[in-house]
RNA sequence: CGGGAUGUGGCGCAGCUUGGUAGCGCACUGCUUUCGGGAAGCAGGGGUCGUAAGUUCAAAUCUUAUCAUCCCGACCA
């Protein structure tokens, strides 16, 4: 490609909308323009980048024997209905864009395709000897996400590739869940990025097994856990470290005493002078299920530990059922507004006790009339504790579960674990924080949504029984970006070579001067015969502004028709380590494509 | 949605406090010189100051409303 007729046009200066370097790059080097909040452009260089990843997952999932198909981003509600994913994914902060067409149907703009699938795989699969089969797709998801933020990193609309397997058992399932695994790391490690497959939370999306692929990154909105013997990692969301010991509690009898002004842990241990292991802290959460039920849920958990919510409402969804509910909407800590909507009189907040009397909650047909009480097993075995008095400025001592307060049935884990804490697996190792940017997930589901909807298959006892299924993504336009806030100095971007827009430039310093015109010309059509994806700077700017803007875009290696030229040689230099080198003019070709090769294979 | 901020040629910004006919840098067009690290000179083109109402003789500037965008939290590839 020559540049002279390329639609290039690159920035001096970051443009003001973005905030990390990955971002401000691709703006600045012209690969991507913002047309709103989470929609961008992808220009032509950033378009051969996506090419190239997708191409780079096309090959992997090949290799495992997946099939590639194209399913409708337009997605009638019916079959979201039928999933019972409607109402969550288009209500309240439901992220599904959705529409009504001429005829009133209502349709949404696929964020997702369980659904679509499935509802394929219901017709198409009837018996054992279909399955196992695995397909995917590489197209665009929509997504009405309620922060749309860096660039391509959360947009609004952005390309992922998403595969979707079904078995006829669980062992089968686990196999292609494995091979995806490792799909997934030649992926990865074949776009030159440096990762981390981590455990992760199944969310919303739902089943059994999760693994995220971390790339890692400052700018990454995750936090990851691991230990340094490689032998556990995980998202903090999932994570699970032992807790701190406890320091016994310098109280031996129960009495109730004043601690005006203690309303934070640290406070108040302060004023008793003990250990906030020795505190039961009581933590209050409004949970909204799907049927528009508010529960009130208290829980109490080791004072120097604090909840992890995606751990909490994993338990809350767990019961659902209780409430006749689904699933959750949303959970919050409770703000004064929310508070005064359901308590009957104020609460003694920051001196809540375990037994906190229900009579708090105003009596009404959508308020859970008693609150769900749950204990932290961190909290459960305290002996002689602190904890509030359910009145403003007292706490009562030496309290112990039986005695004083009635424990909980509910013994959930639900701390958060932090760096620095003993792994479960090693005590001896510590957990270490890295923070990392989720370019793929891979999950089990099982049979919730086959059972949702009805996609059954006959085994071979001549038996009805729910297909088993997996789904495995992978965001394409987030890893392109993930791999440039990986790797960038102050110069620009620094593609790894497999995922270049381009591997080679030339460039020809002055283009009035014939002769290396002429060299460059030939060098250019050469690598380009040669397999070598090449660019031509033939553009009438000085060298400064040509060199500026190869370095700026990216190309892996960048070739000179200048000075040297006078001794038959050209200038060639790797963009990553700066090497520069003279290579005689008919080894040029040969030198880059062995180098090329050396860095895809 | 809650909290914070910003909207002025294509991009980055100043002007707003103290109303008076819109400016700088980059980019763009033409010419001359220069030509291996974002050149210099000369000459040019381009903006209903986000939108709408209001106050005023007069509004980029003051008031109100509204829209958009960005940052911090919940969501997620």
């Amino acid at each position: 490609m020559r540049l002279s007729q390329m639609l290039l046009v690159t920035l001096r200066e970051d443009p003001a909308e973005a905030e990390i370097p990955s971002h401000k790059l691709l703006v600045r080097a012209g690969y991507i323009r913002r047309i709103g909040s989470g929609i961008y452009a992808y220009l032509p260089l950033m378009w051969r980048v996506l090419q190239k990843v997708s191409q780079i997952v096309r090959e992997e999932m090949n290799a495992t024997g997946a099939q590639e198909c194209l399913l409708p981003q337009l997605q009638p509600s019916e079959l979201w209905q039928e999933s019972g994913r409607w109402d969550t994914y288009t209500k309240a902060e439901g992220i599904m864009f959705s529409l009504i067409d001429r005829q009133e149907r209502q349709l949404g703009l696929g964020p997702t395709h369980e659904e679509v699938i499935t509802a394929v795989a219901r017709d198409m699969i009837r018996s054992y000897r279909q399955l196992p089969c695995n397909i995917y797709q590489i197209q665009t998801k929509f997504r009405d996400e309620i922060r749309p933020r860096f660039g391509l990193m959360r947009g609004r609309e952005f390309i992922m590739k998403d595969a979707y397997s079904f078995h006829a058992d669980e062992e089968s399932l686990k196999k292609t869940y494995k091979d995806m695994d490792v799909a997934y790391r030649n992926i990865l490690t074949r776009c030159g990025l440096e990762f981390r497959p981590v455990e992760a939370d199944s969310g919303a999306i739902g089943g059994s097994g999760s693994q995220e692929f971390m790339v890692l990154a400052e700018a990454g909105e995750d936090e990851i856990l691991y230990t340094e013997d490689g032998k556990y990692a995980a998202n903090v969301e999932k994570a699970s470290s032992l807790p701190p010991d406890v320091v016994a509690s310098p109280f031996s009898s129960y009495e109730k005493v004043a601690t005006p002004d203690t309303a934070t842990i640290a406070r108040l241990c302060d004023s008793l002078k003990c250990d906030p292991t020795a505190v039961v802290k009581n933590v209050l959460y409004e949970a909204i299920y799907d049927n528009e039920t508010i529960v009130l849920v208290l829980i109490s958990i080791r004072g120097d530990e604090d909840v992890n919510e995606v751990k909490l409402q994993n338990e809350l969804v767990k019961l659902a059922g209780n409430y006749e509910a689904s699933t959750i909407l949303s959970l919050t800590v409770p703000d004064a507004d929310a508070q005064q909507k359901w308590s009957s009189q104020p609460l003694p907040l920051g001196y809540i006790a375990p037994d906190l009397e229900d009579s708090y909650i105003s009596k009404n047909k959508n308020i859970a009339p008693q609150f769900l009480r749950m204990v932290d097993k961190t909290a459960r075995d305290l002996k002689n504790f602190v904890t509030g008095a359910n009145e403003s400025g007292y706490h009562v001592v030496g309290a112990n579960w039986s005695d004083n307060f009635t424990l909980p049935k509910l013994v959930v884990d639900v701390r958060i674990a932090k760096k620095g804490e003993r792994a479960i697996h090693d005590p001896t190792q510590t957990l270490h924080s890295a923070r990392g940017i989720e370019a793929g997930h891979i999950f089990q589901l099982g049979t919730k949504y086959s059972q949702a909807m009805g996609a059954t298959y006959t085994n071979e006892q001549g038996k009805n029984e729910p297909i088993w299924m997996g789904c495995y993504g992978i965001g394409v336009s987030r890893l392109a970006q993930a791999a440039v806030e990986q790797s960038y100095d102050e110069n620009g971007i620094i593609w790894p070579v497999a995922i270049a827009p381009y591997q080679a430039i030339v460039i020809i310093p002055n283009i009035n001067d014939q002769e290396k015109a002429e060299v460059g010309e030939k060098i250019y059509q050469e690598l380009t015969a040669m397999g070598i994806e090449t660019l031509l700077d033939d553009r009438k700017e000085r060298a400064g502004v040509k060199f500026k803007d190869s370095e700026l875009i990216g190309i892996p290696y960048r070739i000179t028709v200048g000075r040297s030229l006078a001794q038959g040689k050209l200038e060639v230099v790797t963009r990553k380590t700066k090497d520069s080198q003279d290579i005689p003019v008919e080894e040029v070709v040969s030198t880059v494509k062995t180098w090329v090769d050396e860095e895809i294979a």
